[in-house]
DNA sequence: GCTTGATGTCATCATAAGAAGACATCGAAC
DNA sequence: GTTCGATGTCTTCTTATGATGACATCAAGC
C-alpha cells in the first residue's frame, strides 16, 4: 500500500474524477473531450472506459461525489458563533423568528438535528453553500439545475443531490407549498451562485461572498415566505 | 414580393433564425449540430454558412435577436391595470412604497418612462418576463448567464441584451450598490425561469408561473433591498 | 427569350471524438 | 524467480460534425 505507487487504479480514478469535475463544471458536458480529462488528469484516457464505462458514466460519478454544498463543517473564517452578518430585511424592530443560539444547530450536521428554527436553517444554509463556492467551485451539479440538455439520468442524479439541500429548506419554509417553497430557494441559491460562476454579470462575480450574505439572504428568506412584514 | 415564393433568402434565414433559438436553448451550443438546425427549419444547412458564416455566427444572430423578456406589450390575460396579485411582503400595514397608478408607466415601454416606482418597476418586469417564457419559452440568452464555457462574444452579446433588463433594476434598487442588486435580481429571476424550464426541480416546473409572482417578486424585492420592513 | 446574379442542393473533406481492442508492463502471491 | 492478474499505453475504427465548393435552378431585368 505505497502512497506513490506507479501503478494504483484508486489513484487513477480519483485523478480522473477530479479533473472532469473540473472541466465539466468549466466546458460543460457536451464540451468536455475525455481525452482533455484524461491529459488534465495525467493519466491515459482509454482509463475512463475502464473504470466508469465510458463518458457518461464518468459524468454519473462526478455528480454522485459532488455534494452540492459543503458538508457540516463550520466555516474557515472566524469563530462558528457569528459567521454571518445580520440580515437586513429581518433586523428591525419586529424581528419575527428569533435566530441566537440555534445557529449551530442550523448547520444539519448531526444526523438528527433538533428542528433549528427557519432562519437559522437559512443561515446555515447560505454559510455552507459559500464555504463550497469559496473552496472548490460551483459545481457540475448545481449548474444542472438550469441545463435542459442533461440527460434523464443525470437529471436523476443530480435530484439526488438536491434532496439533500431541500429536506431542511422544506422544513424551514412557510406557506401552504413546501415543496415548492424549496425548490424555489434552491433556484435562487444556485442561480446566484452560478450566475456569479459564469461571468456573465460583472458585477456579481467581482463582488465576494460576504458582501452577496444579506442580499442573498433576504432573498432566500422572502422566497421561503420567511418574511416577517406581512 | 410574393409571399409563397420558393426561393426567398428572407424567408430561409428567419426559419433558420428560429430553428436554431430553438434547438440552441433546448441542447445548448455544443449539443446543436447546425444539420439540426436545417431540419428542423426545412432548409439546406448549407445555407448557415452563407447567411450566418457558420454555427458561431448564428449563435450570435440568434442571441442578437432575443429579447429576454416580452416587450412592454401588455400581458394577454385581461385588462393590464391588474395583472398582478398584491404581493404578500409588501401587502401589509405600512406598504413602504406605494405602488398603484404607476404600474402602467413601470411596463417601460416609451423610451421616457416617468420614473415608476421601484415596486411597479418589479412588478411590470416580472410580469413580461412570464409572458416570455409562457409564449416563447425561456431563451438561449437567458442560458447564457448560468454558463461558464460560452465563449467571450456570446457573453458580451449575452450582456447587451441583459443591459436593457439590468437599467430599470438599478433604478429601483435601493442601497450603495445598485449595480449589484440589480444583477443579483436578474440572477434570481431569470435563475427560477431558467431552472423552472430545465426541469430538476419537479414541483418548480410543474406549478403555473401565476403560483410563481408573488414569492418570485417577495425574492426580487428583497435582493434589490427594497424590503420595507428594516 | 436570354442573361445573370441570387438562391438552393448536393457531394466531399478534414477533423474531433468516443469507443474498443491489442499489447506492454508492473507487482503481489506463491 | 516465476506466474498471472491488474494496470497502463498505444493504435485504430467508426461516427458525427463543421466547413467548403461545385453544380443546379430559379427569377428578375433587359
Amino acid at each position: 500500500m505505497n502512497t506513490t505507487r506507479r501503478r494504483d487504479a484508486a489513484r487513477s480514478r480519483q485523478a480522473l474524477l477530479a479533473a472532469a469535475a473540473d472541466l465539466f463544471a468549466e466546458r460543460g458536458y457536451a464540451g468536455t473531450a475525455i481525452r482533455s480529462v484524461g491529459d488534465r488528469a495525467g493519466v491515459d484516457p482509454a482509463l475512463i472506459a475502464r473504470y466508469f464505462g465510458g463518458k457518461e458514466g464518468l459524468y454519473q460519478a462526478v455528480l454522485a461525489a459532488d455534494p452540492l454544498i459543503e458538508q457540516s463543517a463550520p466555516s474557515a473564517d472566524g469563530p462558528p458563533a457569528a459567521p454571518h452578518a445580520p440580515v437586513p430585511a429581518t433586523s428591525g424592530d419586529d424581528g419575527a423568528v428569533d435566530d441566537g443560539a440555534a445557529v449551530a444547530g442550523a448547520v444539519a450536521g448531526p444526523p438528527d438535528e433538533p428542528a433549528a428554527s427557519p432562519l437559522a436553517t437559512v443561515h446555515g444554509m447560505v454559510d455552507r453553500a459559500f464555504d463550497k463556492w469559496t473552496s472548490t467551485g460551483v459545481s457540475a451539479a448545481a449548474q444542472n439545475v438550469f441545463r435542459r440538455e442533461v440527460d434523464d439520468a443525470a437529471r436523476q442524479a443530480t435530484r439526488e443531490r438536491l434532496d439533500t439541500v431541500l429536506e431542511p429548506l422544506r422544513g424551514a419554509a412557510d406557506g401552504p407549498d413546501p415543496q415548492l417553497a424549496a425548490e424555489l430557494a434552491v433556484a435562487v441559491l444556485f442561480g446566484v451562485g452560478v450566475a456569479r460562476d459564469a461571468g456573465t454579470l460583472t458585477r456579481l462575480s467581482a463582488v465576494s461572498v460576504d458582501e452577496l450574505r444579506a442580499p442573498l439572504t433576504a432573498a432566500l428568506v422572502a422566497a421561503l415566505g420567511l418574511t416577517d412584514c406581512q
